[in-house]
DNA sequence: CCAGTGACGGCTA
DNA sequence: TTAGCCGCCACTG
């Protein structure tokens, strides 16, 4: 279907959520990435900003969002600073030292993978 | 209406 | 190579 996630232009964290919501089990992005695929590259920021206001999404696996480094900068903002890391080695992805272990081999680009779909 | 904030990214020194 | 600074867009007060 050529019907993108973008063309359903709502609200931008909406297009956030939603694109972070597809992202699999297992799997990690940057909030670069999803900025990019939002079309607003050069505003990353505020793809993480947006994160601020999953908390009412639940659906939201925002733990699975981290920075271009793989670094759980967002943790902070989870329940406890454990709980990012714990979901993500429960989802097989590892975690040493608040940064994702082989980050890169975890890595989930929207643009390929929703792109090959 | 104006200014500050924010879970980042890229560039320059 | 590492560290620091600026820029960016969207939202709230």
């Amino acid at each position: 279907m050529t019907t993108s996630i973008s063309e359903n232009k709502k609200d931008f964290f909406q297009q956030v959520y939603q694109v972070v919501r597809l992202i699999p089990e297992g799997r990690v992005t940057s909030y670069g990435a999803i900025a990019i695929y939002l079309g607003t590259k050069k505003s990353s920021r505020m793809v993480g900003w947006a994160m601020n206001a999953c908390h009412s999404m639940k659906d939201v696996p925002a733990h699975r969002v981290v920075n271009r480094i793989g670094l759980l900068t967002g943790k902070q903002h989870f329940e406890t600073s454990e709980k990012m890391q714990e979901l993500l080695m429960s989802e097989g992805v590892a975690v040493e030292n608040n940064q994702v272990v082989h980050f890169i081999k975890h890595f989930w680009d929207p643009f390929i993978e929703l792109n090959l779909e």
